[in-house]
DNA sequence: TTACAGAATATGAACGTTCAAATAGGGTTG
DNA sequence: CAACCCTATTTGAACGTTCATATTCTGTAA
């Protein structure tokens, strides 16, 4: 049988190609009674109109673009899994579509973005692992081409809310903040901290919400403080010197440094019961061992990413639309606290 | 500036648009010295095909649709990160994007499939977590929609070779059979096993795999054979009632079990120095806390996977090709041996 | 009845490419 | 020199939409 397309359709009808085309985009414009008729016909044909066809008239493809990052950390990048999840689901309730690709670099990043609206028409990107100085933010503005960012534009850092272009971020200073508070709450009044090198926008500001409960709590803060690579066993090294200096419980960057903080811990105060190392990320790891950790609204993010985006592709349309979504928007995470799993006879 | 095209290009050179299109499609069509000529003018525009334009008249989107499963256990769904990755950049490779979509169930997904070779044209799909009796390989053999599987097809488990769908796999119950030998060879005579249910064809695979190696040592295995639901505490719960009919050694269907079932050993066998558990998909986990497990070569999988597809959607374009890939590929994994993580001062 | 306005529908053209068939430019061959 | 063939290139049409404009219809007022 041959495809139906608007007009085999309009001519099964008796009606025109654009009365068709119109009862989709515009169905306003035709009488509620052809109207009726004809979405009748396209529910019983089951016609679908050519995504190709459209996009050649109108040069919007429907699609919006997502880099995935090289694998670096598998615990920490795990959660990419639940991101990509919900990206997909809004994307595909908003009538986008996602398209993945690959780069090496930012600047690989760049020329994918170039190729890709050139061949494929992608209407938008989705930006994450935004950090200082990010030339992909400079170049998307410049380009005028539309995107919303996961993550601070760390750049413009006195006011990121400022910034030109949307994004969405969890605000893992409060979350630290909180985790720390928690902590101090519970009677330690030795909190150590063990975060990435200074000069990351998320590590800092990570780090910095552990400061601001410390200090608010009127605690000393200078020798409880290291830096650190991500892993596991720099995790446990920086929890045994932390506790060389009398620290009692730790609030860390990461998932990875808390995993090996919490074994070390465990090693030097046997007898502690409750868990004393908060982590960050809340990744599935976390989980499995009953690791205390700061949990991202990641689906929500995600969410109202594609909203932002979807608002900004659609906004010239619809210029008295429902309501409006935030174009800067700092999400509070939660923290999960957790007892470490006891491997106790059931 | 207005944009270029094939038109404007030929225009510029003189030439007529077949002409240029014919040096893209057909270089050997076209005299060498006009190809020269038109090649350079392309380099030197940027001039990139338009793909709306390219789809609407050959039918072909030159994009792939994979599903994103929901997001069930992020523990061994961790790997899903490497091997979109390893796909994305493989189908890059080759000239193909990738269209991620989501699916709540089989049908949900068929239903994805139709829409979206209505609409997008997608030429192919890559599948995965094919299970018994799967409807989604029937629906797209009897649609006659290309596609590759990543997992045997287990209805036709008689001679998954004989499937009439490229597949391409690990073979789980190698990588089990080799853990269990592995173990046998350091002296253990009670090699316990924690695995799914039976009904699944990966589970049942490796479960199998174990059995094999210890049938091969003339040792029982009726009584250590445990069926459990994944997760880490089913994994701590199998290994105790494991331990108690004798077992010293586990080989698990998964990481979450490992986990589990290697705490508790731990806990069991405090004076015992190697690890005596290991687990399967060498997840981020398993590295972080040292455990044994059974890697997949999942780069080298996603990459076969896009071969097979990408050679049967120019087959018949290339009848007298290169090498031609596989269609039926089951490859071999690979046992990670590890020392449980030590938190000892550095 | 005619004129006119507004709503409803129809028509021509264009988006940028590839397919199918036509034309032009040499050589060979009889 | 005509007839032919092969290679290189060009031309017309089509893919399925939407935009811009044109046409028809319907009802109301002069």
């Amino acid at each position: 049988m041959p495809k139906t397309t608007l007009v085999s359709l309009a001519a099964s009808l008796g009606v025109s190609r654009q009365t068709v085309s119109n009862v989709i985009n515009a169905p306003h414009r035709v009488k509620p009674e052809t109207r009726m008729r004809v979405q009748h016909a396209i529910a019983e044909s089951g016609y679908r109109p050519s995504a190709a066809a459209r996009q050649l008239r109108t040069r919007r493809s429907m699609n919006l673009g997502i880099r995935l990052m090289p694998v670096v950390d598998g615990i920490n990048g795990s959660i990419l899994d639940r991101f990509l999840h919900a990206l997909t689901e809004s994307a595909q309730d908003e009538g986008y579509r996602l398209t993945l690709f690959c780069a090496e670099s930012d600047s690989g990043e760049i020329r994918q973005y170039e190729e890709l609206l050139k061949v494929a028409d992608l209407d938008g990107f989705v930006l994450t692992g935004t950090h200082y100085g990010d030339a992909r933010t400079e170049w998307l503005l410049e380009h005028e081409v539309p995107f919303a960012a996961f993550g601070r534009p760390w750049s413009s850092v006195e006011d990121p809310f400022g910034s030109g272009h949307p994004w969405v971020d969890v605000d893992g200073g409060a979350g630290t903040e909180q985790a720390a508070r928690t902590l101090i709450e519970q009677g330690h009044t030795a909190v150590g901290f063990i975060g990435w090198p200074a000069g990351s926008g998320a590590g800092d500001d990570r780090r910095a919400g552990w400061k601001r409960a410390m200090v608010a709590a009127g605690l000393a803060t200078d020798t409880l403080d290291i830096q650190a690579d991500d892993g596991v066993p720099a995790g446990a090294q920086g929890a045994e010197r932390l506790a060389s200096r009398g620290a009692t419980a730790l609030v860390c960057a990461s998932d990875s440094l808390a995993l090996g903080a919490a074994a070390k811990m465990r090693q030097l105060f046997p007898e502690q019961a409750s868990g004393t190392v908060i982590g960050f990320d809340d990744t599935p790891v976390a989980a499995a061992v009953g690791l205390s950790s700061v949990s991202q609204p990641i689906e929500d993010a995600a969410r109202h990413i594609i909203a932002v985006l979807a608002h900004e592709l659609a906004g010239t349309n619809f210029p008295g639309g429902e309501e409006v979504p935030e174009r800067h928007l700092l999400l509070p995470p939660t923290l999960i606290q957790r007892t470490p799993y006891s491997f106790s006879s059931s």
